[in-house]
DNA sequence: TTTTAGCACTCTTTGTGTTTGACTGCTAAC
DNA sequence: GTTAGCAGTCAAACACAAAGAGTGCTAAAA
């Protein structure tokens, strides 16, 4: 339904007051501040229509109004301003991703950083769809007595020392071609599926293939990548200062839950904003990688978050991934 | 200064109530649950003089007596019963190191962890002495546009892809050879000093070498490294319901402080004892490495921290750290 | 029909005084 | 040296009043 357009600007008015300092706001304020040509009388008026159609309410008969979930996710829709990023922070921004980056891990982490320390919020970022999948697998003599496994996935290098004796040279080169034949472009779980370690291909280098799994496992995650920055930057805001909201908060922000939340992303950036679910505003920019995977950087915040920001952040940071991505090896 | 064996035992049971629950004890409650044979009275008198002495102190005239930080000194270097750690704990913390686990900076991190859950307070893990020594370098081709650069260091191996094309297997074979006879031995920043990047030996690789230092700078911390978890549990202690105190404590969790705030530790491993500085106490168990390093696992928790758990575990943790760390390859 | 002034009403916040209860510290007797 | 007993202190809990902020409603003005 389409406000008129006083009511548009009270309730913008009272949705950036809540965003402030999360204070309610009275008829008088407004007035004063915003609409000094109508009366505070007017203003009661369309703020009770406002409160009758859910997008603010009131803590106590005397008090003044905050947004409800509602009226945050119509300001978001309708009436938010779009926020340009200064010069200085985008340039904040981009100077974390100058090392060129190629391991997806660690761009997931750099992100996430970066996009919590340019919104001040706590942020997730996590990676869906297919796992690492291997590209190839190399051994490595380093003594007599020790070799290196490198498993070479498209999201990063996984390394591990093993002992292993009596290996000729020629033998490690051939178990690695066998390998990396039998593997390359499976999912990084399949190196712990049983029936290659039964293979005929294998059988040959059963010692060896179980001394590369035992290395190997654990090194990587079975569940889509995740990197969280930031949770300590809930304590900067008051709503936070009980300190079972404050553990909810970082609870939800550790768990599976956010991640559970989001789309598959299409392939330009998608933003999505979900208001007030447990006092916990999330937006999230989901868009597809090469391969078959998604990555979904969020912003996690107080329901009075600065939502604009969150979207510039997030966009800047999702471009500059895309440009990082785009040029891997 | 030697107290008499009944200031003791109400010292004690004046610190194990500040333990259990932070709240003070009253003279009362010391005679009902510990010394029914003498009057309140006289437990009064006794109280007075631990007060004199230092060990004990009054919130305000009638609040009952809580320990300062130099009662639980006095109680840690005198009074605590050493506490043995169930067989379930000592599982508990075992089963977190059954992986075989080669690689340092997994060691730190497990054992933070660890620590932290099994005392349920925070725990910094640090490396100090010499940071990462090269063991060996290897160049892997991967494809003919992109080879791999694998730095075996003491502590773990850092491997990086770069974009490489028209260099030969040969090629590539000697300039391994030729940085691994370079820089075996030297410790990892070397890699980035200016003089090599312009010595004879590296002349002709010099492209290729540019790109390694490219690849590998910034994968390496050159502050000794360290390992933080257990953050949020502060969040479970009443005094650091302040919001306030609790950004203090984390604060200091991530600063540089508690690095600097230990011994070089000696071949068994030296327990250190820290009581209430900046509301905080901690515990660090510290003993030497082989490579000249010195290994500091700390526990940090509250100034009422069971300090004879902490302790435990962190004996038991050294010891496992050890075992894993002799029998390194 | 919309806007406004004005007033009654509500509810929080702040301040004040009172009571209760938990302790201590002291004194005098044991 | 120990104890009983009592006065004194202070925090915590409660009740009450006053102040202030803000609304909702009504009736009049535009």
């Amino acid at each position: 339904m389409k406000l008129s357009k006083r009511k548009e600007k009270i309730l913008k008015a009272v949705v950036e007051a809540g965003m402030e300092n999360g204070e309610p706001i009275s008829s008088k304020t407004i007035q004063e501040k915003f609409m000094p040509d109508v009366s505070s009388a007017t203003i009661r008026n369309e703020l009770m229509s406002l409160e009758e159609l859910g997008y603010i309410t009131h803590i106590h008969t005397s008090s003044g109004r905050v947004p409800t979930a509602e009226g945050y996710k119509k300001y978001v829709q309708e009436l938010m301003p779009t926020k340009k990023l200064t010069k200085k922070e985008v340039a904040q921004i981009q100077s974390n991703f100058t090392n060129k980056l190629v391991n997806l891990n660690e761009i997931m982490t750099r992100s996430a950083q970066t996009i919590s320390d340019a919104c001040n919020y706590a942020s997730v970022v996590y990676m869906g769809g297919t796992g690492a999948i291997i590209e190839n697998i190399k051994l490595v003599e380093l003594s007599s007595t020790s070799k290196l496994v490198v498993v070479v996935t498209d999201i990063g290098v996984i390394s591990e020392i093993v002992s292993l004796e009596n290996t000729s040279q020629k033998d490690l080169e051939e178990a690695a071609t066998i390998l990396t034949k039998l593997f390359a472009g499976k999912p990084i779980e399949a190196l712990e599926e049983e029936r290659y370690l039964i293979s005929q291909e294998l059988i040959k280098y059963k010692e060896l293939f179980t001394k590369i799994i035992f290395a190997i496992a654990g090194k990587y995650e079975k569940r889509p990548q995740i990197a969280v920055a930031g949770k300590e930057k809930f304590m900067d805001y008051p709503e936070f200062e009980n300190i079972q909201k404050l553990k909810n908060a970082i609870k939800l922000v550790d768990s599976d839950e956010i991640i559970n939340n989001t789309s598959d992303g299409g392939e330009d950036v998608e933003i999505k904003i979900s208001v007030g679910d447990n006092d916990l505003s999330i937006v999230s920019a989901t868009y597809k990688l090469k391969g078959n995977k998604t990555l979904s950087a969020n912003v996690v915040g107080p329901v009075r978050m600065d939502y604009a920001k969150a979207i510039s952040v997030l966009k800047e940071v999702s471009d500059t991934i895309k440009e990082l991505t785009d040029k891997e090896i």
